[in-house]
Order: C-alpha cells, then structure tokens, then sequence
DNA sequence: TTGGAGGCTTGACAAATGTCAAGTAAAATT
DNA sequence: AATTTTACTTGACATTTGTCAAGCCTCCAA
C-alpha cells in the first residue's frame, strides 16, 4: 500500500527516492481503513491526520445554522485530505472528514510530516509541489464562484473532475457547487437538452 | 522602504533577522512604484514579480468573455500580490494586476526568492507560515461561497477585512463579492435598516 | 467655473436559484 | 425477496440576484 504513495511521490517530483529516504517516509505513516459514513476528523476537534487515499473516496464539509452541509473538498486515490488550519495551528476544526465509500488511508501527524522535510529534500520538494497545486486549484475555485452561474460551474466540473459525476452522489457534487440537489437536478436536464 | 518587510517578517515569524539575513533578504527584493490604474500584470504575459505592498492598494483580477471584471484578491499594505500559478510555473496568466491607488512595492523574482529559502530559515519559516495563512484564507472563501447569500458574505466581509469597505470603490467590492454593484447597493441598504 | 466621466442609487422587470411538497427510483438492510 | 431508507426528480411558488435604463452626485481636468 506505501508503494501506491511511493509511486506518487516520485511521479509528483519526477525523482527517484533512495532506499533510505523511502523508508523514511514509510515509517512516517500508519495505514489506516475507514467504512462508508466513519469520521476521520470531528467539528470541534483538533485534526490530528493528514491522510492519504489509496482508496475510496472521502469530503470534508462544514455544518451551517441550519443544518446544511457545505463540502469544501471531496479526496480520491492519490489525494490527500485535513483541515490544514486545525492541523497545522492545532486550533479546533469547523469541518468534518467522513468517507463516501470504504477507504483505505495513510495518515501521519504534523511532526512526523515536518520531521520528514527536514530529512528528506525529495518530500520537502513534493510538499511544495503540491502546495503550489492546491493554491491554482483554489484560485480557479474562487474564480469559478465569482464568475459562473451554477450551468457554467457544472459545465466547468465536467471538464475538470469528471471521475466526481461518475462516482459521487448528486446531492453531494450540488453541495460541492453550492447548488440545492433541485437546482443541480434541473441545470443537469438542460444541459443535456442541449 | 525595506524596514517594513524586515519588521513584517520578523513580526510574523516571531524571530529577529541578524544583519546578515536581513541584508540577504534586502538584495533580494527591488523598489517598485505603481500610479493608480498602472499594471503590474497583463493578462497572457507571464507573472514575473512577487510583489510586498508598503504603500497602497492592488487588486488582481480577470475579465470575462462578456468583458466583466472578477476581482480575485485585493493587496493592501503589508500583503503580497503576484499569479502565483504563472509566477511558479512561467505559464501565461488569466489576471491582470493593477494599482487602485498609487503604490510602492518591493518585488522579487522567482529565482530569488528560492535562492533566499535556500539562505535564510527565518524566510522559509516566513513563507511557510504564509502559505498555511493562505490557505486557510481561501479555505473560508470557497466556504463562504458555497454557503453564504450576497448578504451573508457583506457580513462575513465586514467582520474579516473592514478596511476594504472604508477603502475601496463600491463597485469593486461587489465584484469581489460576486456581485453586481446594483445588488451590493441594495444589500448594503437592507443591512443598514437592520 | 464648467462640463464630462465615472461611481452610486433606484425602479421595473427578467432570470436564476431556493423552498416545500409530492411522487418515483434506487439502494441498503433485514 | 421484502422492506425500509435514502436519493433523485418534478411542479408550484418565493426569494435572490441580474439587467437595463435613468437620475444624481462627486471629482477632476480643461
């Protein structure tokens, strides 16, 4: 199972890791399975996991007032999922991590992951890979709400996520576009008309 | 000039720069000054400049194929503005930059900035520490999005940035908003009666 | 001083999206 | 397989937001 995460890293990088450096990295993880609906992280507690997918699907979402979830992120294999602010600032989180479907993870702790980047300059060099990815991704999320109506921001997902419509509820791909399910139900149909 | 990003660094790091970093850190960076509606970047031209603000107001943004404006980001004294994507990747940006009032900056270029990380800890700590600020930023931006009404989201922007609202035209904070100006008028209106 | 130009507001109407309720389809559980 | 729950769709109507047009105000430049 590290070996999926391994092939990751040395894709992400264009890198091969040595011997060394991969065991490093190994022993900074602890492999852990969730069933469909488990919680990885709880509103209002500290996110102790960064986590990476090697199956299953996972979203993390906030609860407003009214009851209404709001996902934020959903997580495939290959991607890794935490609330980066409780899990870095140890402050509690306002989301909750729960798996859509049976998940198999590696999770590790913010100081194995810093120990980690001291230690090996090809993970420290991932990290920042990433969060240069993380931030375009963002970015082009922001972009979207700012900009699109909710046919654009769909029409949008297809071209950029189309594994999501395939394998993720409607209800859920509504609350990741900030659409109620009719709405999304609706804008479906008329794109499909056209 | 430097002063501020020295004791901007210091301040968020929690450290104090010796001489000799902060002369590293000083080499690194150039002085820059934009008046009003002057551009720090074209769209499809490359982002080449990570710009810190010490005097004035920036907005990047995008426009449309209807030719409307989506204001992204705004940078004010003490915060950074660049593309990061085009910046990090030397791709072609989709934004343009530009100076709201006039402004001074001190800008740096990519390889500088890794050469500085590579130099200084305190300035790695310093971008790590940003990036995690960023991320959690955009992180509450998104959510706010998929969560909030046009109204819910003035609110949310007088309790995170009031500055704006004293500072920066109506129209561009509705733009910021994802709003028209119309509605923002009319919002900023039904918040007042309350 | 005066004449734009741009920014802000308001009204009337249109389009997009949300809410509630009902019915149907699909999936999970027994 | 039967039952129960959950997800999805549709209709009717309400709310939010956008669009277009007009008017007002302020600031800046001639």
């Amino acid at each position: 199972m590290f070996d999926i995460l391994r092939q990751h890293i040395e894709n992400i990088t264009s890198s091969t890791l040595s011997e060394e450096e991969a065991l490093i990295i190994k022993n900074a993880f602890v492999q852990k399975s969730l069933r469909r609906r488990q919680f990885l992280l709880h509103e209002g507690t500290i996110c102790k996991y960064m986590a990476f997918v090697t199956r299953g699907a996972l979203r993390i979402y906030s609860i407003d007032d009214k009851g209404n979830e709001h996902i934020v992120r959903f997580a495939l294999e290959g991607w890794w999922i935490c609330d980066r602010e409780s899990f870095s600032q140890l402050t509690p989180s306002q989301y909750n991590i729960d798996a859509i479907e049976d998940c198999d993870l590696l999770v590790s702790t913010n100081e194995q992951l810093n120990q980690m980047k001291q230690l090996s300059p090809t993970y420290m060099k991932f990290t920042s890979i990433l969060d240069e990815r993380h931030y375009a991704a963002t970015h082009r999320r922001i972009q979207a709400y700012i900009s699109y109506t909710g046919e654009e921001r769909l029409r949008d997902l297809m071209n950029t996520y189309p594994q999501f419509l395939l394998r993720l509820p409607q209800n859920m791909i509504a609350s990741y576009l900030g659409l109620t399910p009719e709405t999304l139900s609706r804008v479906r149909k008329q794109l499909m008309e056209k």
